[in-house]
RNA sequence: GGCCCGUUCGUCUAUCGGUUAGGACACCUGGUUUUCAACCAGGUAAGAGGGGUUCGACUCCCCUACGGGCUGCCA
């Protein structure tokens, strides 16, 4: 272990239903239950769903979804942090009641014109509220906001994981909206009295929250809370080393799981992605638990590299069992919109799997590979495999299927018939080869004959060489 | 505009003041092979630019360039 476990730790991952589970978001997700998870620790989830404008049920659906293909499950009942708003909005009085906070009785309109002012005039100066320091007696009877009272003067310093010591100016913020006038909590508030209540003791997050770390410790600091252990993830990018968008095609986790990807190579790929431990490249998810740590991880954004994401879910199907394979292929066809497995598939899929999964990356490749077992007669021919069966070739086939009814149906002693067919008519063995992979797939390029005659059995071999040699 | 963060092979990264700058993916060459893939052996390829500090900087400091983030009664 790269640290001692340490049971007290508690993690969380926080998104907003606003729509799937983006893939950065799904690192972040990984990143906070490797490092829960791999110390005995706690991982949470919340729902950062006080936006009612742009959360729907259907997108907290999506990311549960997401995180539950990933593999990462979490601790107790998922958070609404809206349903906690009751609990936001005390905080915010008790702010009040201590003096670190204070009722702004500015408008929307009021900031607005405040700001109009200020960049006509080429400056761009933090609001500063009159209201401030006022005698609560000169408080008039509207509608009011509460707004924290930040240090003026002096520094916050973020001590974080990844980035190391931050220090911003205080004069370079606001004091921030905790309560909006109509009495509903922001996020700067909701998420430090949330991550208080909830323990949490480790904040791993996107760097975006960089800056507003700084606004939210002096919440901690407000109301004489712990202040967690920061670390700030760089974000993800795409391969032109822009920030990753819809125009880099992929984006939700679900997207990555329709096209095939294995969960374990993923989880591989992205723990990966940005966080290294020496050289360690291809391991399971017990040695990431065991490996991961807050140091290995890089400052810099990381781009997404769709080879490497391949070649590293191809360890893993070959790595994994047959039958969790399969398991999840069905899941990557419900996926994908494809048609199911019939059971007769299944058990030829399974059959097949040995000879096929260390060929394959991508679940779509694995069934490609596996076609020979997953057809049925006629088989379908493509050109070169039709090239394949002259009449030559046509007519060795059809001098094999005797001998065929009634060997023991085994690469021990299916190989001396072949070899023998091919000397017979002076010819290598990959000139029967050929037409072999012709009459079994319909196609050139396929697993080894053997493999296939194997696992489609004697009768469907016979029947399909006497289909091609008709 | 202000503030904050970043910059090592094409990509992900190792290095934590002294290395022929290492590994992985990708790519190229050769081998193996029953086609493809896999596999094996080689190879091409890097510390943004400029100043410092130091006996010595990829590593520490400053400037510039480029990229990203924040700057909401969004999250």
């Amino acid at each position: 272990m790269a640290e001692a476990t340490n049971p007290g730790v508690v993690t969380r991952f926080a998104p907003s239903p606003t729509g799937y589970l983006h893939i950065g978001g799904g690192r972040t997700a990984l990143f906070n239950w490797l490092y829960a998870r791999g110390r005995g620790g706690r991982f949470l989830l919340r729902i950062e769903d006080t936006d009612r404008e742009r959360s729907t049920p259907e997108a907290t659906a999506a990311i549960l979804k997401g995180l539950t293909w990933l593999g990462l499950d979490w601790d107790g009942e998922v958070v609404s942090q809206f349903e906690r708003r009751d609990r936001h909005a005390e905080v915010a009085h008790q702010m009040l009641g201590r003096g670190t906070a204070y009722k702004c009785f500015s408008t929307q309109d009021d900031i607005a014109a405040f700001r109009a002012a200020e960049e006509a005039a080429g400056r761009y100066p933090v609001f500063l509220s009159p209201w401030r320091d006022a005698d609560p007696a000169t408080h008039p009877d509207a509608p009011y906001s509460i707004r924290m009272k930040a240090p003026r003067s002096g520094e916050t310093v973020i001590v974080d994981e990844v980035q190391g010591r931050v220090i911003i100016r205080n004069e370079t913020l606001d004091d921030m909206i905790v309560l909006r006038s109509d009495g509903t909590p922001t996020y700067m508030l909701a998420v430090v009295v949330d991550d208080h209540d909830m323990a949490v003791t480790h904040v791993i997050r996107g760097d975006d929250h960089l800056n507003n770390a700084a606004r939210q410790q002096m919440v901690y600091d407000a109301m004489g809370w712990t202040v967690p252990v920061w670390a700030h993830i760089p974000l993800i990018h795409g391969p032109d080393g822009k920030k990753l968008s819809k125009r880099h095609g992929a984006t939700g986790v679900e997207d990555y799981q329709a096209m095939g990807y294995p969960a374990a190579g993923m989880r591989n790929y992205l723990t990966r992605l940005g966080w290294a431990h020496g050289d360690a490249e291809i391991f399971t998810t017990e040695e990431a638990l065991a490996m991961f740590d807050l140091k290995g991880i890089g400052k810099a954004p990381a781009r997404l590299d769709f080879k490497k994401l391949e070649n590293t879910c191809g360890h893993h199907i070959a790595m994994m069992d047959n039958a969790a394979l399969l398991h999840e292929l069905e899941g990557y066809l419900a996926a994908a919109g494809r048609p199911a497995l019939t059971d007769a598939q299944r058990a030829l899929m399974l059959k097949a799997m040995p000879s096929v999964k260390e060929r394959a990356k991508t679940f779509p490749e694995l069934l490609d590979k596996a076609q020979f077992a997953l057809t049925s007669r006629p088989v379908e021919r493509d050109a070169q495999a039709a090239a394949a069966l002259d009449t030559v070739s046509r007519g060795i086939l059809k001098s094999l299927t005797p001998q065929l009814q009634s060997v023991s149906w085994t690469k021990a002693e299916l190989e001396p018939i072949l070899t023998a067919a091919a000397a017979g008519n002076g010819i290598g063995f990959g000139k029967v080869a050929a037409p072999l992979r012709a009459a079994l797939a319909g196609r050139t390029v396929t697993p080894s004959v053997y493999d296939m005659m194997l696992v489609i059995g004697r009768d469907e071999t016979i029947a399909r060489l006497e289909d091609a040699s008709a």
